[in-house]
DNA sequence: TCTTTACCATACTCTGGCGTATGGAATGAG
DNA sequence: CTCATTCCATACGCCAGAGTATGGTAAAGA
């Protein structure tokens, strides 16, 4: 009962993915300027002596972990949006999923909130762009030309980056309700043209 | 010729005012934690002295600054858009903004960065709801029902927001570039019905 | 001229947060 | 059993930036 229950838990010994993986979550609820060595510290019940041997400064911490969500990111892309095959379909998707992967999406945001650290600005340009490209091809299937589809795969992701602002600023309506539902219904019908 | 030329400014004394205004460009050009009291005494020719002779902390300056830079939005706001009578053309106006009064602009985007800043979070709310407020009555004007008005604002809004995002991650086109005109003309297309 | 008031300089203190140095405790290899 | 390796605790040094204490100067009244 109070030995090894889930799979490495419990109280054996901490590994840096631990360690990049709690970061994360504190950079979800509080931004990445909370990411301190003593406090995250005290959350994973030891003390810095412990963070030091993992990791050689807290820029090394914020970069790994930075590197762990952006992969987890690019396999969530490809896999929530890469299979489905019709083009409308798929940018429903897009818009559907900011629910869902609750952690991923927090980080994102306020990642947002930090474009001007040196290590998070050239992420959110990788993600950001990555992203918009498969907007694009998806509004280049449906048929509109080169720019036009530019252009509208910017103006889909613009729209995405203000929603997540509208939210930090408590001016968006909850995941959860039919206001938003509501609301993502207008979205779509206006940014995804029938037909 | 080094007697006072301009209204006030040459080598007088400084006043309140002038530490709030600095304080603003300080945030436009590297956001609000950059607002450190020595630096900006560095900046000002003073040193940290003057400044606590003028506030009682930081937090007041941040205070008095943003309340400032508010009030200017705001006579702002009714200036550049309440004056059209069109309400398509007021929609419009309202993008093209974007391009000038730069520093409130710069500041504003610098501000959005800060969300989670506890004197800057209810600032954004009422700006942005002010804004907002703004577009749904034009929109209401054309002739969109209630709801499908407030929902149409904030998509409009969002996107508003969306861009600025991308400006600060360097992936949005050049506010006097070609390509920014051409994007904003689709902007307009897809947002802003005709007819 | 003398003093007050407004404005600023200098030299501190204090706190938070990074990084270091070093000394255990546990665990597995031999 | 011994000992090396792994992981962590404790106790420091250090620096940036906020705030304080106090003294100086110039201009404006009395």
């Amino acid at each position: 009962m109070t030995q090894p229950v889930s799979k490495k838990k419990e109280r054996s010994t901490l590994s840096a993915g631990d360690w990049e993986q709690q970061a994360l979550v504190l950079i979800a609820e509080q931004g990445i300027r909370a990411v301190a060595v003593e406090s995250l510290a005290r959350r994973m019940g030891v003390t810095k002596g412990s963070f030091y041997w993992h990791f050689p400064n807290r820029d090394a911490l914020l970069e790994q972990s930075l590197l762990r969500w952006e992969k987890h990111d690019e396999t969530n892309l490809q896999a929530s949006l890469g299979a489905i095959s019709d083009p409308r379909e798929r940018l429903r998707s897009f818009f559907r999923r900011t629910g869902r992967e609750k952690l991923t999406h927090d980080v994102y945001s306020s990642l947002c909130t930090a474009s001007d650290h040196p290590k998070v600005e050239p992420l959110l340009e990788r993600v950001a762009e990555r992203r918009m490209k498969h907007i694009e091809a998806a509004f280049g299937e449906i048929g509109f030309a080169a720019e036009e589809a530019l252009h509208r795969a910017r103006l889909t992701y613009s729209t995405y980056l203000g929603f997540l602002q509208l939210q930090r600023q408590h001016q968006a309506p909850n995941l959860s309700s039919e206001e938003f539902e509501a609301y993502m219904t207008h979205v779509i019908a206006t940014l995804i043209p029938e037909k």
